[in-house]
DNA sequence: ATGGCTTAGGTGCTAAGA
């Protein structure tokens, strides 16, 4: 089974993206992030033609998440229980054995930013979700764009990123509470990546990708049993050097 | 090299991203 997420910045300017790669890359799973379109103008037919089913939260402008699936979902939650928020960062649902929760975790802004402390409240009801999720499944797999880089080793140039946002110690801190539900980095499983497959995202900015200035931000925290089954985990970089991409690339896991 | 892009909404600019 593979499973894969990706943070679009826009399906209605990716759908064709998404499409080929789907192609190339027939994931039983994929999480979008970004989707940045209400629900009524998701491309619903387009995926259907293309094998996939599709269970969605979206709005305008901002934020929005998806499934695409193989197989339908099942007991899909498009919400963080107790945590009142317009902004639409979660879908869960379950394929077979496996329960896939889908997430666009908040971007912060700033240290001193309002957002900041949204960021890190929003990350404290993720993770009673998520504790809730592990007693009721046992193969989870938690996936998304967190905006937290796990370590200084994750970004291009720690120097200028570490104690910053994405960086800072209370964001690592709310990673490392989902870790300790017992989830794990499945990125970890495997060896340290050279070059531009050690990241999952370049700024649009400032030449951002022929510099290599990336970060890995974008991952996927599976429960043990599921991350026991773990035999890859790799980001499709080759998407970032496409005409007109996204600035994240998808991250795919593969697990038997 | 915190931006020098890119997106949506709306039609000239702002907000937001990470």
């Amino acid at each position: 089974m593979q499973i894969a997420s990706w943070n679009l910045n826009s399906l209605n300017v990716r759908l064709d993206h998404v499409l080929a790669w789907l192609e190339k890359n027939p994931v039983d799973v994929l999480a979008l992030q970004e989707t940045k379109l209400t629900d009524d103008r998701f491309p619903v037919a387009a995926l259907a033609e293309a094998g996939y089913h599709s269970v969605f939260s979206g709005q305008k402008t901002y934020n929005g998440v998806a499934l695409l699936s193989r197989a339908p979902a099942r007991d899909v939650v498009t919400a963080l229980p107790a945590f009142e928020d317009e902004q639409k960062r979660l879908i869960a649902g379950s394929f077979g054995k496996t329960r896939v929760i889908g997430v666009y975790c908040p971007n912060g802004a700033a240290l001193d930013s309002p957002k900041y402390a949204y960021k890190l409240a929003w990350f404290e009801a993720l993770a009673e979700f998520v504790r809730a999720e592990l007693t009721r499944h046992e193969r989870v797999l938690l996936t998304g764009d967190f905006n937290i880089v796990p370590r200084p080793e994750d970004t291009h140039d720690p120097d200028k990123w570490e104690g910053g946002i994405l960086c800072s110690p209370p964001e690592r801190a709310a990673l490392q509470t989902l870790l300790d539900c017992g989830l794990t980095d499945c990125w970890r499983l495997f060896a340290e990546r050279e070059g531009r497959h050690r990241y999952t995202w370049w700024d649009y900015r400032g030449g951002g990708w022929p510099r290599n200035a990336g970060l890995r931000i974008d991952h996927l925290l599976a429960s043990p049993a599921l991350a026991a089954s773990c035999s890859a985990c790799e980001a499709h970089v080759g998407e970032r050097g496409r005409k007109r991409p996204s600035d994240h690339v998808p991250v795919v896991g593969t697990f038997t």
